[in-house]
DNA sequence: ATCTTATTGTGATTAGAGGCACATGCGTGC
DNA sequence: GCACGCATGTGCCTCTAATCACAATAAGAT
């Protein structure tokens, strides 16, 4: 296949597809074709052979995809190979939910830094050990910690200053959980995790059918 | 303009308009231009005119929107003029987070049940005063309190159990934040919350660039 | 009253993603 | 060793969504 641009979809997918092929490890499945792994999730057949196209060939004509095999060239693809080093900003009940929750756990995503504003909780332990510091010493302790991607958990109003410093301390990647648009230079990827957004979906599937 | 059926990206952000404009507001703006309200949402100014043209003409030629009136009308587009009862499954940290957090409390979102398995936390109170159920009456509270929307925060593995449990109960909207897919009958609408895959991303983004 | 300026609403255009369908090629059975 | 079946890889087509560009039109100035 000839050198193009990837859609964003495409590696949305992938993340899909690498969860699949784990539950299928569990249950021992050792070949799965493209028919069996669209129908778990959720997509076309063609979709996936042809998101896994743009990077290569990984299939067997006439068998399908080699489980344990395709899993390792996928997680390759989307860097999920290697450890992730992570700051978590703002600990409150949602931050501190997160640090601990098995999203993050699960694949090589490690908390190696928390910030909070608030003086109370400066200088206290999260349940993993991890000390909360202040805000401004963030540049500091990040390249420090060699902070790879920050995750934003204050409410909106701060959002983009905590982002701002962020950046700042040579932060490339930002979650961000604040209902807010986030605006970051060229070269720092932001994601919003934006539950209000769904929500008001949802309520708009209810209100129209 | 015509009836035409209405892309679910143009939803999605008419959500994000009704939060610039509430900012707006703050900052007593009356009128708002497509080209300024577009800057704060990141998005080009023809598409909003265009998201708006789905459901009627709001603007006025020469001025722009007037910022009171437009939240007025796309919050009512959307179905956030009224209260919406929700109930949440899986009282774990996450849950506990989101029953407080202001992206639910800030619309009219309210949470009138709560479920858990673990029997160590049924007929504990949340912070809210919310009393914690066990799933098995999940059919019964949902009738009664007449719950339209469910959150789903359990671990990947009981989230399609819990789905069915909600759908018999007739809930017909479902916000799931356990990290897999989760199939629900037609008439149900699902939205997904899935931060791994946007760690995902962001993982694919810092390894190719 | 008319002209100017600003900004909407929308038809036309462009871009892009998804799905179909078939040729390709691998493995198995005879 | 050959033929057959099956699932991949991919060119092409379709459909949808985003952007452009302009005509319509409202307010304010002259």
């Amino acid at each position: 296949m000839k050198f193009l641009k990837i859609p964003a979809a495409t590696i949305t997918r992938l993340s899909l597809y690498t969860r699949a092929l784990e539950t299928l490890i569990k249950e021992q499945v050792t070949v799965v074709s493209s028919k069996r792994l669209a129908e778990l999730c959720g997509v076309n057949p063609a979709q996936i052979r042809k998101d896994l196209a743009y990077f290569g060939q990984f299939g067997v004509r006439g068998v399908g995809y080699y489980v344990k095999e395709l899993l390792f060239d996928v997680k390759k693809i989307l860097g999920l190979h290697r450890e992730w080093k992570l700051a978590i900003v703002g600990v409150g009940n949602l931050g501190c939910a997160l640090v601990a929750h098995e999203n993050f756990t699960r694949q090589g995503y490690r908390f190696v830094a928390a910030f909070d504003a608030d003086p109370m909780k400066i200088g206290r332990k999260l349940v993993t050990g991890l000390v909360i510091n202040p805000p401004n010493e963030m540049h500091n302790i990040c390249r420090d910690k060699q902070v790879e991607m920050g995750v934003i958990c204050t409410p909106a109003d701060f959002a983009q200053d905590i982002a701002n410093r962020l950046v700042d301390a040579g932060v490339k990647a930002i979650l961000n959980f604040a209902p807010t648009q986030i605006q970051a230079p060229d070269g720092v990827k932001v994601e919003n995790v934006d539950f209000s957004v769904k929500l008001d979906n949802l309520a708009y599937y209810l209100t129209t059918g």
